[in-house]
DNA sequence: GTTGACCTTCCCATGATGGGAAGCCGCAAG
DNA sequence: CTTGCGGCTTCCCATCATGGGAAGGTCAAC
């Protein structure tokens, strides 16, 4: 019938692309298309709607393989709300978790950002934070150790023999 | 002396595992490692507390092309604390982006979440906003469906049966 | 029929990390 | 000294979602 669409217009109506359509059918994500005799694929509407079910759903942050398991709910007349609210909920925690984590980096960054001076000199308290933590044994504490890689490093260090354990 | 260690103990002491530190030094992340007659890798003091500060900016969230900025920075004694805040600010603003977008994802599902019973019969407004959206009309749009009429399928929100034809 | 836009499949790349195989090395116990 | 085990080497593959591009077939307008 004439509803039957490219995958370009499957694509432009569903808002995923072409590329990513036939990837979700050779992961399975999707029933694999109907074609034409010349091989193209064909897209009814219920295809194009199940494809903007899944870009609804990456919309929302879930990966394929939960995505995987709402379509099938989706398409389970016996489901339970249940389920739904309970899958959507872990994603909920986990979105959030992430968020957390993102935004305590830029924190902890923006704390040390603000006590930096921002000026022509060198002396940079975010690359003194970067650079803070176990120093080396036997290494100097290294206010700024930094010219290291451009010039050689003095303190012996290449005996073959000598591992310790 | 015996302060050139294995790339194990390197790894154990600045927290980037080995597999890691190899990788790093593919890409020139972290310059060749010093080798032993036997090919194994030799780490300083000096390597260690570098892995230490690339660990530590991986932590703080740095892709590692920025983190390559950054080593180059930390080892140039004529940096300008100016380029190292910006490059700190550009990159708190990347983190509060994602943050900000996760939590925006998490705020909409949670909003469908709320409203869902979670009880066991089938309805949920989690799943009819997930099918929100230009339901595909069986009208004759042959050419190109490209304008939908928005929602043309009230009967029975049950059972849109991913399966077709 | 020609042409240009579209479709097909297949391979490669991203970013950061890990797993694992095949084979060499180092150290300690026998 | 030999054996054995664990650590080291390199190389390839996998993840997760997405895209780029090549080589070649198809469709529709002219």
């Amino acid at each position: 019938m004439g509803i039957a669409v490219n995958i370009g217009q499957a694509a432009e109506a569903s808002g995923v692309s072409a590329k990513m359509i036939r990837h979700y059918e050779s992961i399975g994500l999707v029933p694999r298309a109907d074609r034409r005799d010349s091989g193209y694929r064909d897209y009814g509407p219920q295809d194009v709607h199940r494809l903007g079910f899944v870009r609804r759903a990456r919309d929302l942050g879930f990966p394929l393989e939960r995505i995987r398991v709402l379509l099938g709910l989706w398409g389970d007349p016996g489901r339970s709300s249940a389920e739904v609210k309970a899958l959507a909920l872990s994603h909920i925690g986990e979105l959030e978790d992430k968020a957390r984590h993102l935004q305590e980096m830029a924190d902890v960054l923006r704390g040390l950002a603000l006590s930096c001076d921002g000026d022509g000199r060198p002396d940079c308290p975010i690359i003194a934070g970067l650079e803070a933590g176990p120093v080396p044994p036997s290494g100097p504490c290294t206010g700024r150790p930094t010219s290291r890689s451009s010039s050689a490093k003095p303190p012996s260090r290449r005996s073959p023999s000598p591992d310790r354990r």
